[in-house]
DNA sequence: GCGTCCAGGTCTACC
DNA sequence: GGTAGACCTGGACGC
């Protein structure tokens, strides 16, 4: 089949850099995202609201510049173009404010890299449900089966672009499937009444988590309505939370917490409180601090 | 090949 | 309010 090709240019802030925005984070190898390390271009399968399903490939240009690759089977009008570009937008955070981050990083000389390179974001999913339904398929799993479940949801529920490549499926479809089914073909396990009931609700209307994004509430507030949500515990709220751009919780699992013993433990296992006690005095940014905090050497290596 | 452990936790019952 | 035990899957590991 014919596939017709367009590129869009957007402007991004000047304190964002794209590999390190695509990297800081394993978000980046969730169907329907993927990456190309060498080419350094993240690429994601996306269902419009006309209907039409477009893969979009987005890479870093000289200046202030994000190139972004765009294939489809049919001809996009420009709606579908200002979707895509919102789209991008959110995924990469390019409308977070981030500057009374870095300037109150200035007090802290350990997290200048954090400025140079222009990190700070981590990229999302564009719809609050397609973070929320990956992030209770993380808990209490490696991530491995995080990423096979993850693809096994496009693979199965989503809508096709090409032989290997489908959307995330919308709440509507993932709806109308059973607990038995998520069980036995997506293997969520568990979680499958969870990520049903929650579809369900996205569906019927009774609920709009679009809408945490601009809420009003504080954040200890906005956690209890997420924690609302059934298969979602303290730490999946936390993480919500963080996706969200929202980073006063530190959204503690076994990972962040045996990185941490490693990085300022000596191996040894430290209590959460003593982790809460060393990132307290970064106040409502100890969430991201601690993130950069952990994966600067991941990053500081790019 | 088989059994066990555990990983980017949460829910429920019980005290 | 705190805690124990159950819960799916699948890779790693020891035997």
């Amino acid at each position: 089949m014919k596939h017709l090709n367009r590129s869009i240019q957007l402007q991004v802030p000047r304190d964002f850099d794209f590999w390190s925005t695509v990297w800081s984070s394993g978000w980046c190898g969730l169907a329907p995202f993927s990456f190309d390390e060498e080419r350094r271009t993240l690429s994601r399968v996306h269902g419009l609201t006309s209907g039409k399903t477009v893969e979009m490939t987005m890479m870093a240009r000289r200046g202030r510049v994000l190139a972004l690759e765009v294939e489809s089977r049919e001809e996009l009008g420009k709606a579908d173009v200002e979707e895509i570009e919102g789209v991008v937008r959110t995924c990469l955070r390019l409308d977070e404010d981030l500057s009374s981050f870095f300037e109150f990083l200035e007090g802290y000389p350990d997290f200048a890299w954090v400025r140079e390179m222009g990190a700070g974001r981590s990229i999302r999913s564009p719809t609050v449900f397609e973070d929320v339904v990956k992030t209770i398929c993380s808990t209490n799993c490696s991530w491995a089966l995080t990423k096979a479940v993850s693809g096994r949801l496009c693979r199965i529920l989503g809508e096709p672009y090409s032989e290997d490549l489908c959307t995330f499926p919308t709440p509507h479809r993932m709806a109308s499937t059973t607990e038995e089914f998520m069980r036995k073909e997506v293997k969520a396990g568990y979680r499958s009444p969870y990520i049903i009931e929650f579809a369900r609700k996205l569906a019927a209307g009774g609920l709009d988590v679009e809408a945490w994004r601009t809420s009003s509430l504080d954040s200890a507030s906005l956690k209890r309505e997420i924690m609302r949500v059934r298969g979602v515990g303290d730490y999946a709220a936390d993480h919500i939370l963080k996706l969200l751009g929202r980073y006063d919780f530190l959204a503690l699992d076994s990972w962040l917490r045996r990185r941490f013993s490693q990085i300022h433990g000596n191996g040894e296992t430290t209590s959460d409180r003593e982790i809460e006690e060393y990132y307290a005095p970064f106040g409502r940014w100890k969430g991201l601090v601690l993130w950069l905090d952990m994966v600067k050497e991941r990053l500081i290596n790019l």
